[in-house]
DNA sequence: GCGCAACTTTGACCCAGATCAAGACCGCGT
DNA sequence: ACGCGGTCTTGATCTGGGTCAAAGTTGCGC
């Protein structure tokens, strides 16, 4: 997730976001005819469970469109959001039969799924694309590394300018920015989303965006519509160095 | 890092706790015989630093013996630890040349190494291990997002437990239980860095096993040795299921 | 166009954990 | 034995963010 290697691999086809390519950019045409064989697709509207936590899960794949998210539930209902699936992520776990998380869909979703045994007979087969996964999978693992730094240390208001710079950052690639060098993008989550995502409250989260605002490190129209006008000044208030940062 | 399975793999060989096998349970004697020749011990003292983020890592490797830190820090001095690395747990990130985090020894340490372009090589020559680092890859993934869960939506107190049952029972396996059933184990890191784990302050995590202890859920002899005298006690502090609760 | 439900904002107050400060407890080197 | 530095505990106070409450906004179905 979050990551731009798996993007940039990805940009390769344009009928499919993963399109074998992000799993696999030097596969053969008859391993590729293979991947063709074991595809399918899926969709899911805004709110629909991909799959709990626990279930047994029988393929791996990647979005499409859309946005999902993955999360963990304790038994009083605390939640917290381990990952964010954007287009071009990959989901699954090669080698587990069971979802380790809840996949939850918040936006209409696309996925592109392979079924995972005779995907991982054929990853088998085909070193390289454990090659590739074990890159997605570490990149993975930085991404969720980095999340616990901004999870344990850092304050509200850079934890929101941290969400919103990786969004940015994110969507910069696939959004349009202004003439003026504006980013501008629509947040996929709802405040409680956030909230989950950041380890704070939906109030909490309300109040540092209506902060941002007032101090012209962003611009909002209505409440989902968001202009970062200089992008530095948002990676300055989010802890990160101004040029780059973590996600450089 | 802090899961059963490459602990589990580990114990087939006595000489040294990664000792191939970690990395490949599989390997033919001569592809052992590879690693053996590209292998090398380094030997660090409690305090001195591995390898700082950013540096050129030209090795992967594991733990022998002793304990290490992965943290990351901010501009501003904040720390958070990202990882806890134990006897057997892998250190390296294949196909990336610099290091991602502050690796500290906390103990005294040793490690076994592998030249990091040879081992590649051996890699792409031989499929399951880079299968075999996917699924530790992926194990320490797990890992990460269970400890999102803990630095997000924890209280102090259940941030302590939580920390506390990982190392007794990642040390369960190494250290002896008491007669009556009881772990026991020395506490290997200083307030300080369980604060940098947990992401509290060194003063809160000295108040919170004050009181765990004078709840009954710890005993303390000294500053460092624990006792727990009932692990589903301390499972259910923590805030997980009893009964085995996210690690089992 | 109205009403309802989901989402969001804002205010008032509170509390868990941070901060600041003072000692206590070691182990170690001289 | 002593002093010293590192580690740990405990107390007093402060505050960022949580909690509770109320009202504003938006969109959708009828």
């Amino acid at each position: 997730m979050l990551n731009e290697r798996s993007l940039s691999v990805s940009q390769e086809c344009a009928e499919c976001p993963i399109r074998h390519r992000a799993v696999c950019a030097r596969c053969e045409s008859d391993e590729l005819e293979r991947l063709e064989e074991i595809k399918y697709y899926r969709k899911f509207e805004a709110g629909q469970t991909v799959i709990w936590s626990g279930d047994r899960m029988d393929f791996v794949g990647s979005v499409v469109s859309g946005i999902a998210t993955l999360t963990q539930t304790m038994e009083d209902g605390r939640t917290q959001m381990v990952g964010l699936l954007l287009p071009s992520d990959f989901v699954g776990r090669p080698g587990r039969s069971n979802a380790a998380y809840d996949v939850v869909a918040t936006t209409d979703l696309v996925m592109c799924c392979f079924r995972k045994s005779p995907f991982e007979e054929l990853m088998r087969q085909t070193p390289h694309i454990a090659q590739r996964l074990l890159e997605m999978t570490l990149d993975e693992l930085d991404a969720a590394r980095e999340w616990m730094l901004v999870l344990g240390r850092k304050t509200a208001r850079e934890k929101i300018a941290s969400l919103l710079s990786i969004i940015a950052r994110r969507d910069a690639s696939i959004n349009m920015t202004t003439a003026h060098g504006n980013i501008v993008f629509d947040l996929p989550l709802t405040r409680e989303a956030m909230a989950d995502y950041l380890g704070l409250t939906l109030e909490t989260v309300s109040r540092q965006i209506s902060a941002l605002r007032k101090d012209g490190v962003i611009e909002l129209e209505g409440k989902r519509h968001v202009t970062v006008p200089d992008m530095s000044r948002l990676l300055e208030e989010a802890g990160d160095d101004a040029d780059g940062g973590v996600f450089a």
